[in-house]
DNA sequence: CACGGATCATAAGCAATAGTGATGCCACTT
DNA sequence: AAGTGGCATCACTATTGCTTATGATCCGTG
């Protein structure tokens, strides 16, 4: 009673004879004679009346073909599933990161990957990035993205060194300027996101190194936070290149000399699995963010 | 991705371990190692990670296995369901028979058939003895019972020959005789069913042949309502001694002499197809009728 | 009526493959 | 360091599903 004999007895129903079965199934016709004759001695009931040279189903048959058709039809659907899994077509993502990304990167990422995936479900996750250290711990995440540091029990699939910019209004008064350093900025209105996700050491080290003051004159804890601020005139702010280029309207980014980066990761879980999914994720994710990054 | 992979796939699933699933199934480790592996070259990912000297299901793994084991499950329904239908424990089953057994017969019969086959769907046909040797023709049912005489066409699966009794109210005058005779029954009331599906010829034969007088005081078609109005105090009836048992309430059977028969047959479709089932309604008939019947 | 064509069953041979036992490798345990 | 448990690999065997060839029947046709 496998596979192959409920196969080849649907094809003998369907077709009514043994002959234009196994020209459907492209076997010769003592292959399903035989195939046939096998399944009936199991059972232990005929299936078909040998009537002159034509097959009748029998009740018995009729019967068990109503069992027995959509069982194939089940191996069908897993072959598809089998593909569509292969494919990344299938199964559940959850991509935590941290605030800025969740906010700016993920939306146009998670948009264009699911339009070539309609079956596959998604979940973020948006916490600071010492929680997402901690969660790929837990292995809560297929994906994760947060700020350096990495303890060494984390695995960082990846690692992306982006260069930090000076976000300010078009009608800056530096807004023109090709570069901006500390001296530029000094005593400049400066919205902060010392409590985010971002690191904010590199910036505060280039100030006093320059012997300029930082004025910090808000505080905010996430970027795009920050951004919008500026956009309203409070100031000007510093940012990644990528979410800066989302909250973009009526604001201009330059690069920061001396440059300092922000050092970000992409996780994967403790277990160690990288779906199928998650690869392809990255991939997508690591489309978006390439052209922003720098050569470390 | 046939049967046996993905049995084998299930069951490493559920044991946790190529080598208890080997044990389960009944195989060899090796077996199981190799069907694993092929089955993972074929579906081109891995199912399991290999860590140290344990096997752990990837996220791919356990999406396929949610499809994959319900259609196993299906296998082991339709290995089921071939038992029940080998055992007559599935299907439907149509009878058609005239009248008085329809009404007398097979109530009986059948909710003991029943009993013993809660999944059998039974489906009764009455109709006359005439129209039922037609229906034979046009196979619409499985297993018929009707009165002699049969075509060349017809199947008869057994004819059984049954001897004609009379029935009269327990207070009748000749209620104590162990046989009646058409002296005896000379100018008796008689209720008749002349045009019932039961033959009627030999009864006035007999009383021709001894010059005695059938007194036909009413006429109806089928026996159970000749059977009713004897009870209702309408004369004395001829009938056969299987139904005249189901409607006796106050009524008493005599053999008939000179003895006369109904000629009944069991019929098949012309089809040809006698059906499990209807082989084992059969013999419930068969053994119900039996105690009845005259060896001829 | 005999023949040819169509259909299914059987038989013998072959090739693919599932399964076996032996063995090696690795990780964990003591 | 040795022992143990578990998976992978290898060579070999046994099964079995398939093929070709052939025989038996039945049916329509010249």
């Amino acid at each position: 009673m496998d596979q192959r004999q409920i196969e080849i007895f649907r094809a003998v129903i369907d077709q009514g004879s043994v002959t234009a079965a196994a020209r459907v199934l492209a076997v010769s016709q003592p292959a399903v004679s035989g195939s046939l004759a096998k399944l009936e001695k199991r059972l232990g009931f005929d299936l078909f009346r040998r009537e002159g040279r034509r097959l009748v189903a029998t009740p018995e048959a009729r019967l068990l073909h109503l069992e027995a058709s959509h069982l194939l039809d089940g191996f069908e659907r897993l072959g598809r599933a089998a593909d569509e899994i292969s494919a990344g077509q299938r199964g559940t993502l959850t991509v935590a990161t941290s605030p800025a990304p969740g906010i700016c990167w993920l939306p146009a990422v998670a948009a264009k990957f699911r339009k070539a995936r309609p079956q596959v479900r998604l979940r973020f996750l948006t916490r600071s990035s010492e929680e997402i250290r901690e969660l790929a711990g837990l292995s809560a995440f297929d994906l994760g993205l947060a700020e350096a540091p990495f303890a060494n029990g984390e695995l960082v699939l990846r690692r992306y060194v982006i260069p930090r910019v000076v976000v300010l209004p078009r009608s800056h008064r530096l807004a023109d300027r090709a570069e901006l350093t500390p001296q530029l900025l000094d005593g400049e209105d400066i919205v902060a996101t010392v409590r985010s996700s971002w690191s904010w050491a590199g910036v505060a080290r280039a100030f006093d190194a320059a012997g300029a003051v930082c004025r910090v004159v808000a505080e905010c804890e996430f970027t795009p936070i920050a951004l919008n601020m500026v956009a309203a005139g409070a100031g000007i702010c510093f940012a990644d290149p990528i979410t800066a280029a989302t909250i973009g309207d009526g604001l201009v980014q330059r690069p920061f000399r001396p440059r300092t980066t922000y050092e970000i990761g992409l996780l994967s879980p403790a277990h160690g699995d990288v779906t199928i999914l998650a690869k392809a994720f990255a991939d997508a994710l690591h489309a978006y963010i390439a052209p922003f990054l720098v050569e470390s």
